[in-house]
DNA sequence: CTAGGGTTAG
């Protein structure tokens, strides 16, 4: 309560809400309510309607007008009128409206010239969101005369208001004889759940011109909207009222200022008003729960949600998968098991919501058994969200092949396949990487009509980047009408790639130019290209515009590729002298392109220095060792070479979700993916060395890059084994030579494989070559 | 006539 008891005074005093009775706005004037964009004739179809009935009931429809007092003579219609009759005929246009199950709504023993059975009927049009039906029965309050009474005529209003004719409701509100603060209310809450918060204000501040006095029931309606518009001037000011006027001891008023806080993220303000409530409720503690948890503060959440339970409240459906999906994102693994026991015990655990969120979390805990065991119990229940959230779990896990299968399985099941569904399948397909399942998604998503969902169209930039098919990636963009940052992102991205550097540098310029500002990924993307490309000035400058002419602010991956560019190019000591003077503490990821580039421009002292400052941030890495032991054999130092070998094969491999599988006669071999720094198995490198002999694997970059790890290995379609990958991003595309001769000392792929047209070549005409030249040329074996 | 609200994608 500390902001409302200091500031309300404050606000009050200017607030332009603060006298209800100051008119400071203008009432709305009609022409203000037509630029609403609101139609005023919809009820032509109303008087159709009521024509029909009249006709078949044979009794003349004498008025025209709608909100008017009745007159004596219409008073004598209704006493003429059959109403049984007219309550068949409502019966029958309500089933030809397609209306069937209303339960205890129609029924014969009605008085249809009982007020309140009207009243009621309106009302439960209003929370069924049944306009056909609630035009019928406006259709019955003309023919009956009612309209011109007060509670009747605000039925019409809320009604109206609910079912989205915004306009109608006005209509029916500027007919209206007199009127009170409920028809104010209704109308208010009508503009609020169509998305007009300014109207609502309008009609609020206006409220004071008649002399209205808003109640508990108007600050409620107001507040909650101020929390959807994100208004929060708006919000503090009411908050600031209803200090003033006492309205927060209301339970439900302190509940809908608690949301409200809750959306504008001010949680502090929304702890202090929630100790604050004398009485709290369910309502209380699922707002700040889900306060909490749209904030991402996941721990606190969870910690809510057990205090809640400590009170003595039932938590229900919401709370619960809140809770749920707070343990998947902070990995809790026995409290979301037991969450999930307590679900499967209330029989809520198959319901589409919770159930969805069981799957989702155990994607975010790593077990998918247990999602796609989730998904199978859910049966038909499981909706397209539920499939997309197991499709996207694999997707994250890196099986990409139980991605696509449940795809397919999706498809096989007849469940709806929607924009999600798409961009985790393509996402998939990038990771492959497999051209041909991509086209064939794109196929489906042209059938779908869905290229215009800017997240299908980036996934299908990526997956065609991610493929080597850049003309079908830069032909979706083009296809794109307001290519977002991210869309831009994935374009710059595939030509970087691919190691098109003016290509990428010129798309960064041309995103500037049609304003689109860039983002940390983009100057990732174009660093990367730099370094592969060997361009360390270029790469200079563009680190330093980041910050400077973008305000970018470069963050461990930026330092990460900028060694790289150093190291790559042989300029060991100026990338000693960047990590140096970093602002942050360099990281393991910051060293490891550097030991890369000692071990290629073989400074075997700065190299062991390096290998040390990455061993005392990761002491299990022990893709050091293999790199120093390669170190030692190159300057015969065979007795180091062992010790470094022993060393390696003692430090366990990390066992970490993501693996791919490499069959080699018969024998499944099992191998970290995805992470070009994972370690593999001391297995692994024994069989890497003897493929070495049978396969040569070529990628965009092997030709310029780092080389001879020997410790990467890539999914593709078929194969892949990829020697020198160091920081290539993981899904880069990748081809499989045979019989290509490499650099006996740096095992690079030569530039001559060009010449074997019979395999696929990715060689481009203007691919650079810097690096390769340096590296063979230094090692004195260039063909 | 009023307050709360969960799951999936670039």
């Amino acid at each position: 309560m500390n902001l409302m008891a200091t500031t309300w005074k404050m606000i009050v005093g200017n607030s332009p809400l603060c006298s209800f009775a100051c008119n400071k706005k203008e009432p709305l004037e009609p022409q203000r309510i037509k630029k609403f964009g609101i139609e005023h004739l919809r009820f032509r179809n109303d008087f159709k309607l009521l024509d029909k009935i009249a006709q078949r009931i044979n009794v003349s429809v004498s008025g025209s007008g709608m909100t008017r007092p009745v007159n004596g003579s219409e008073m004598g219609v209704i006493e003429d009128t059959d109403f049984e009759l007219i309550g068949g005929i409502i019966y029958d246009a309500c089933k030809e409206q397609g209306v069937n199950a209303m339960p205890g709504l129609l029924c014969w023993e009605w008085n249809l010239t009982d007020k309140k059975n009207i009243v009621d009927q309106l009302s439960y049009c209003s929370r069924e969101g049944n306009l056909g039906v609630g035009k019928i029965f406006h259709a019955l309050v003309i023919k009956t005369g009612f309209c011109g009474d007060k509670i009747v005529d605000t039925a019409l209003v809320n009604m109206y208001a609910k079912c989205g004719e915004i306009g109608s409701a006005v209509k029916v509100f500027d007919g209206m004889l007199s009127i009170d603060v409920a028809s104010y209310n209704c109308l208010i809450s009508g503009f609020l759940s169509n998305e007009m918060f300014d109207e609502a204000l309008g009609f609020f501040a206006q409220m004071g011109v008649w002399e209205i006095r808003p109640n508990h029931y108007t600050f409620s309606i107001m507040i909650s909207g101020c929390g959807s518009v994100f208004a929060i001037n708006e919000g503090i000011q009411l908050h600031a009222h209803v200090v003033k006027l006492q309205h927060v001891v209301n339970g439900v008023v302190a509940n809908s200022l608690l949301t409200m806080y809750c959306k504008f993220g001010m949680m502090e303000n929304a702890q202090s008003l929630f100790q604050s409530l004398p009485k709290k409720n369910v309502v209380s503690w699922t707002a700040i729960i889900s306060g909490l948890y749209q904030q991402r503060a996941l721990e606190k959440a969870l910690l809510q949600f057990y205090l809640m339970r400590q009170h003595g409240f039932e938590p229900n459906e919401y709370t619960l998968t809140m809770a749920l999906s707070s343990c998947g994102g902070i990995k809790q693994f026995d409290n979301g098991y037991a969450l999930h026991a307590q679900l499967v015990k209330k029989g809520m655990a198959s319901g589409a919501f919770v159930g969805t969120a069981i799957v989702d979390m155990y994607t975010e805990l790593g077990q998918m058994d247990n999602a796609e065991k989730q998904l199978q119990e859910m049966g038909t229940i499981a909706s397209a969200v539920s499939w997309n959230a197991l499709i996207a779990g694999f997707v994250h896990n890196n099986n990409i092949e139980a991605a696509l299968k449940a795809f397919h399985k999706m498809v096989l099941n007849y469940v709806p396949i929607d924009e999600y569904t798409f961009s985790n399948a393509l996402k998939a397909c990038s990771s492959f990487p497999s051209l041909s399942t991509s086209r064939q998604i794109h196929c489906w998503v042209i059938k779908a009509s869905s290229e215009r969902n800017l997240h299908v169209a980036s996934s299908l930039i990526e997956a065609y980047g991610k493929c080597g098919s850049l003309d079908d990636a830069e032909k979706v963009f083009d296809q794109i009408s307001m290519p977002d940052i991210v869309s831009w992102n994935c374009l710059v991205k595939a030509y970087s790639q691919h190691g098109y550097f003016e290509k990428a540098v010129s798309l960064f310029k041309k995103m500037v130019v049609e304003g689109v500002k860039p983002s940390g990924s983009t100057f990732l993307a174009v660093l990367s290209a730099c370094s592969h490309c060997g361009l360390v000035q270029e790469g200079k400058e563009f680190f330093k515009s980041m910050l400077m002419n973008y305000s970018v602010i470069p963050e461990e991956t930026h330092y990460c590729c900028m060694v790289d560019l150093f190291s790559r190019s042989g300029h060991l000591e100026d990338a000693l002298d960047f990590i140096k003077r970093l602002p942050i503490k360099p990281t393991a990821s910051i060293w490891r392109p550097l030991l890369a580039g000692c071990r290629c421009h073989c400074d075997l002292q700065l190299g062991e220095y390096v290998a040390n400052r990455i061993l005392e941030l990761e002491p299990d890495d022990a893709s050091v060792h293999v790199t120093l032991s390669n170190m030692y054999f190159d300057v015969g130092r065979l007795g180091d070479l062992v010790k470094q070998r022993e060393l390696m094969k003692l430090k366990e491999v990390k066992k970490e979700p993501g693996y791919s599988w490499i069959e080699v006669k018969n024998k499944t071999y099992k191998f970290f993916s995805g992470d070009t720094t994972h370690p593999q198995t001391p297995e692994v490198y024994d069989l890497l060395e003897k493929l070495i002999n049978d396969i040569r694997i070529s990628t965009p970059h092997t030709e310029l890059g780092l080389c001879n790890e020997g410790k990467l290995l890539y999914h593709s379609e078929k194969l892949a084994v990829c020697f020198g990958l160091l920081n290539l991003p993981a899904g880069t595309p990748i081809r499989i030579f045979k019989n290509i001769r490499v650099c006996s000392d740096c095992h690079t792929t030569m530039k001559h494989i060009s010449k074997i047209t019979k395999h696929e070549i990715l060689l481009r005409d203007n691919y650079r070559f810097h690096h390769f030249k340096q590296g063979c040329c230094s090692c004195g074996d260039f063909w």
